[in-house]
RNA sequence: GCCGGGGUAGCUUAGCUGGUUAGAGCGCCGCGCUCAUAACGCGGAGGUCGUGGGUUCAAAUCCCACCCCCGGCACCA
């Protein structure tokens, strides 16, 4: 079986939380260990998505090249995910050449086989920004019902669909200014023709994949597809390579899941085997499973096996994985509220990254949206992890290095000792086929099953009583048990690699295959380590440390450096409020008098709107006055429209 | 508004192609044990399965209506 394993690419113009993680890292690590376990032929394969309007505003705004940005926040996701032990074959960025290259081959050969087609656009172009602005970078009264700050693709407070066209006093986001219309070619992806073929293929996962994601790819799928534009008006990005298209770039979402080719060819080429990627892609033999996030179905599902149907060359994925959400006690998480978990600062937390990806196992959204819960949290890893797995393997260790000065005895199996590992490998087959389902939290459960008849089996056995009366008894008994803790070790080799590895360490065994679990790899006369205590136990005070440390995001515009020269070169100015008006709970619109000119400004804030009027803001002049959410204000009397240095 | 998912013990939930006493984990209560991070094992209490109606010999499970919660509605990544 030879299998092809993808994480949804992160979207690198911020620090992932934990319900990026457990969206899709995660199980897809867990997913690609078990593979290897059972001696597939596996590459878990992963990248950073770096094109995109949100990336080059978001660069912008901080005064720097696209490229640098992502490099900052490519470091800070690879060491987060390096930390959580996430074990990709290679972790690529859309932004290199081998990604362009491949995304401009792939596209080529759509074009060719006739599915791209020309169309003209009306878009909104901010000629200050000098760019197109996406629907959602645009803002305007809602014509419905009259909200000052209805965006372009949807009015947040009526719910009515719009389009820009139809805002009234239409602004662009990023500078304020008025756009103007202007019609332009784009090209598009006319997905109609694939229509049905897509319906079948959606059809016979209807075993395979979750529920929720085939009801979801379906009806969008039944809505009838229409032709889809797959170009942009911006410069960061993969350029299109057809004549008339120098100035545009591909569609972020048109480029992204290509990634997943360019990652698996750069993989290759570093081993120096160029040619092997396409039997990952190309070869029917191979099952490609793609976990997702559930905002992400919709391209996953029809979206790129279009593009992939379009292209001709490549087989359509065997299992899309799609993930519901995780919240964070009783509402989403936000960063700009600080509500969650984010993860630059789990290391920070002294807790082995083991206890984290326990936890967030129970927490994958597999059939529907899950919560954080900091009481869940600690009973968990207390009541599970310390004193259900880590209580049998440290009773054990305890037991043999006391009696036995940690050397493995003799052994004589009874009937009820096959009985028991009747039993034990009943329990590891069910193990087996959860994971294959992709039902990983009830495979975890069924290694909590299996560690309690563990324990089950020890208790009942009294080998504390044994080693008294019946000295050669309790030999058998521990030479299960010792055995017993290896076969835990491979089980949890999937989910908890650190602690594997421990136990490897203490054990003096290699985990090499889940075949390993019949086998009975510890000898008598082996020499056992140090027991050593696996987890340690939570109590309230941690917790309340290790939330303090973990819940408060990252300031990431503190990462870039802006030179005071640089900043000189500005023309900030002071400029007077004169007028305050709350848009609503967060945003108050805010007039400033620059020179003769009355700018307007969103200001972010919840304070009193009228404690601002009459104050001196530092304003460019553009009229921008605000710093990240911060408004900069000075109380004393001073020069209106002086020069700030 | 339209579409999808859900409302089951104190909490988290399985079951939902209709059929034995509605399963499980945590919590709670009692007993046993001491090798083990007061960890482990055994036993027990606890549910009119959102509300109302219908189909059926039989409904948590199918149908209808209603109430409540969550999500999606596409050029947003």
């Amino acid at each position: 079986m030879r299998i092809l394993i993808t994480a949804a690419l992160p979207y690198v113009n911020n620090v992932p939380h934990i319900g990026n993680i457990v969206g899709s890292h995660l199980p897809a690590d867990i997913f690609a260990r078990f593979c290897r376990l059972l001696g597939y032929e596996t590459l878990f394969i992963g990248g950073s998505d770096e094109h995109g309007t949100p990336i080059e505003v978001t660069a912008r705004k901080l005064g720097i090249p696209p490229k640098k940005l992502c490099d900052v926040f490519y470091e800070i996701h690879k060491e987060i995910y390096d930390w959580f032990n996430f074990s990709y074959d290679n972790f690529s960025r859309t932004s290199r050449e081998i990604h362009h290259q491949t995304t401009k081959e792939f596209f080529l050969k759509m074009y060719e086989n006739g599915y791209i087609i020309e169309g003209e656009l009306n878009l909104p172009y901010c000629e200050n920004d000098k760019m197109f602005l996406p629907d959602r970078y645009v803002y305007g009264t809602c014509p419905k019902c009259g909200y000052e700050l209805a965006r372009g693709d949807q009015c947040e407070k009526c719910g009515t669909l719009l389009n820009p066209e139809d805002l009234i006093n239409i602004k662009c986001t990023i500078c304020n200014e008025k756009p103007i219309f202007k019609k332009v070619k784009h090209l598009f992806f006319d997905l109609s023709k694939l229509q049905k073929k897509l319906e079948e293929w959606i059809m016979s996962k209807k075993d395979i994949w979750y529920e929720h994601v085939l009801n979801l790819s379906l009806s969008i799928i039944k809505q009838g597809l229409k032709p889809r534009c797959i170009s942009r008006d911006l410069k960061w990005g993969v350029k299109i390579p057809i004549k008339g298209y120098e100035n545009k770039v591909f569609y972020v979402w048109f480029d992204a899941p290509i990634g997943y080719i360019s990652s698996t060819r750069e993989y290759f080429k570093k081993q120096n085997k160029e040619k092997d990627w396409e039997k990952f892609w190309k070869d029917k033999e191979t099952r490609i499973y793609h976990f997702i996030g559930k905002d992400n179905i919709p391209f996953h599902t029809i979206f790129w096996p279009a593009m992939l149907l379009a292209n001709g060359e490549y087989c359509l994925p065997y299992f899309v994985v799609g993930l519901n959400y995780l919240n964070y006690e009783g509402d989403k998480i936000s960063k700009t509220r600080q509500w969650g978990i984010f993860c630059e600062n789990l290391p920070k937390s002294g807790l082995d990254s083991d206890i984290w990806r326990y936890y967030l196992i129970h927490l994958i959204p597999e059939t529907s949206d899950t919560e954080w819960k900091w009481k869940e949290f600690k009973e968990r890893v207390n009541n599970e992890l310390v004193a259900n797995i880590g209580n049998f393997i440290y009773r054990t260790l305890s037991f043999l290095k006391r009696y036995f000065n940690g050397i493995v005895p003799e052994y004589e199996l009874k009937v009820s000792d096959k009985e028991f590992l009747e039993e034990f490998k009943q329990k590891v087959n069910e193990y087996k086929k959860l994971m294959l389902k992709l039902r990983i939290r009830d495979s975890l459960r069924k290694v909590l099953e299996i560690s309690y008849l563990c324990n089950k089996y020890f208790q009942e056995n009294e080998p504390w009583k044994l080693i008294e009366k019946d000295r050669k008894r309790a030999e058998t008994v521990i030479y299960i048990c010792i055995n017993l803790c290896f076969y835990l070790a491979i089980l949890l080799e999937p989910f908890l690699p650190n602690t594997s590895k421990k136990l490897e360490r203490i054990l003096n065994k290699r985990i090499k295959s889940l075949e390993q679990i019949y086998q009975f790899n510890i000898k008598p006369g082996d020499k056992i380590g140090e027991p050593e205590i696996l987890f340690p136990k939570i109590d309230d005070k941690k917790i309340e440390e290790i939330r303090k440390i973990v819940t408060k995001p990252l300031n990431f515009e503190e990462l870039f450096y802006i030179d005071v020269n640089d900043l000189m070169k500005l023309n900030l100015r002071l400029c007077k409020i004169v007028e305050a008006k709350r848009l609503d709970t967060n945003r108050v619109l805010i007039k400033v008098k620059v020179d003769e000119n009355i700018k307007e400004v969103v200001l972010n804030t919840k304070d009193d709107e009228k404690k601002l009027i009459g104050k001196y803001g530092v304003c460019t002049e553009d009229g921008l006055l605000t710093v990240g959410d911060k408004i900069i204000t000075v109380d004393r009397n001073i020069e209106e429209n002086a020069r700030v240095r």
